[in-house]
DNA sequence: CGTCCACGTCTAC
DNA sequence: TAGACCTGGACGG
């Protein structure tokens, strides 16, 4: 579950969940986790959150610590009362998987990495739970140095960060790669960037700078009377505006963002993207090799055929045609048809790793070329959105076929909308 | 069964 | 700027 949505959300459900709640003993990491070892442990400790984009903090307090004002700065320089400890904080990142979840001490998840045991009678636990462990936690409780404002919870600081470095190589990129850079967008993710520039209809690989530098004017000029500059801000929010208002829509739908585990939230959340992983837009491999969803034009830097090629030639230096035979027609093939992202995409397959060799074989290329047509059918229904219009059935026959066509998966969201239904 | 893909960083050539 | 790091769901054959 991880933008900054979700870590606020999670804050949220911890605040809730542990408020008043006694903890008790020691802190337990699984034995598969890298990650250190927690040295805390007390009879009786309290366990609040707050988050800051994309990371979360966690802090256990010893029930007897600085409550009582005499405990202060006397007895817990060394030792508190109770064998005592002083609060300590975690600061958590949450990879691709990490969320935190509440339950029965008897039943902890699996990939529960780290777990909080409540004094209660069944105890409870409050669990780190991170499957594929991209995630991780650091015992030294101070926010990432090098990662900038919230964007929810901090939008002024945030702001002002982003304008006032405009000369940062950063804003070299294209506006969807310096969106997901956390030193400015702290917060922003995969999902968010899509939503974000949809809104405007900003094309993804416009150069940062040139975005952002358009709303420095903006920042001075425009409206005259200070009501004025707020409706017009109301109602049409700018780009930074964007990065706060669009993860805050997330925050204020009731479920919980980007959440496999709830069939009802996940379904309203899909509801709720416009763009991301939507059928019919369009999507291309970022430098960094992600997936930007966007629709219309994907702007003058875009990756271009060359460099799809280009990885391809590093598989084995061929360009087209050498290796015909090898063709694992297969990998290509999804790759390719017809839309811009095939043709960016041949690269982005896949950044396999272990295996060296392996075949690869790029091929598929060849046809790149894009089909305006089938982008511009495949969106058209995307929008049919009204089952009245369509029986459900054939709207899914229609998308399905859609995929087909695009062959791929990129196009395709292959669950998401299709199981939605 | 195998391939592709995923809400994100990190760090070594 | 490629991989590394991981697990598992959806698909294709």
């Amino acid at each position: 579950m991880p933008e900054g949505p979700e870590l606020f959300l999670t804050s949220q459900y911890i605040n809730n969940m542990c408020g008043g709640l006694i903890f008790s003993g020691r802190v337990e990491k699984s034995q598969v986790s890298k990650n250190s070892d927690v040295p805390f442990e007390s009879e009786e400790y309290l366990i609040s959150a707050t988050s800051r984009g994309k990371e979360l903090k966690l802090t256990l307090t010893p029930v007897k610590w600085g409550n009582s004002p005499s405990c202060k700065e006397q007895d817990c320089g060394s030792q508190g009362p109770k064998g005592g400890q002083e609060p300590m904080g975690l600061i958590f990142r949450f990879g691709m998987s990490g969320s935190f979840k509440m339950t029965l001490a008897a039943e902890i998840p699996k990939h529960a990495h780290l777990r909080f045991y409540t004094k209660e009678s069944p105890p409870r636990a409050l669990c780190f739970v991170d499957v594929r462990r991209f995630g991780g936690w650091e015992v030294d409780g101070s926010w990432q140095p090098n990662r900038g404002p919230c964007v929810m919870l901090e939008y002024e600081k945030f702001r002002e960060n982003v304008l006032k470095n405009l000369s940062d190589k950063a804003f070299n990129r294209p506006i969807c790669e310096a969106l997901l850079n956390q030193k400015f967008f702290n917060g922003i993710g995969n999902y968010l960037r899509a939503e974000i520039l949809y809104r405007l209809k900003i094309p993804p690989f416009e150069e940062a700078r040139t975005v952002l530098e358009s709303l420095q004017h903006r920042e001075q000029s425009s409206a005259t009377t200070l009501s004025k500059k707020v409706k017009l801000k109301r109602e049409n929010p700018d780009l930074l505006e964007l990065c706060h208002m669009v993860p805050m829509e997330v925050v204020r739908q009731d479920g919980k963002g980007y959440n496999p585990d709830s069939s009802a939230d996940s379904a309203a959340f899909e509801e709720w993207l416009q763009c991301y992983s939507v059928p019919g837009m369009n999507s291309l491999c970022d430098a960094n090799g992600r997936t930007i969803w966007f629709q219309g034009e994907p702007g003058p830097l875009a990756p271009k055929g060359g460099k799809q090629r280009k990885k391809r030639s590093k598989t084995k230096a061929d360009p087209e045609g050498s290796s015909p035979k090898v063709t694992k027609s297969g990998a290509r093939k999804n790759l390719k048809t017809g839309t811009y992202q095939e043709a960016a995409d041949g690269t982005r397959g896949r950044k396999k790793k272990g295996k060296p060799a392996q075949e690869k074989t790029e091929d598929a290329g060849g046809t790149s070329a894009r089909n305006p047509n089938t982008r511009a059918r495949r969106k058209a229904i995307a929008s049919q959105e009204s089952p009245a219009v369509v029986s459900v059935a054939e709207s899914r026959k229609r998308r399905s076929s859609a995929r087909k066509d695009t062959a791929t998966a990129a196009a395709a969201p292959r669950s998401r909308r299709v199981k939605v239904k």
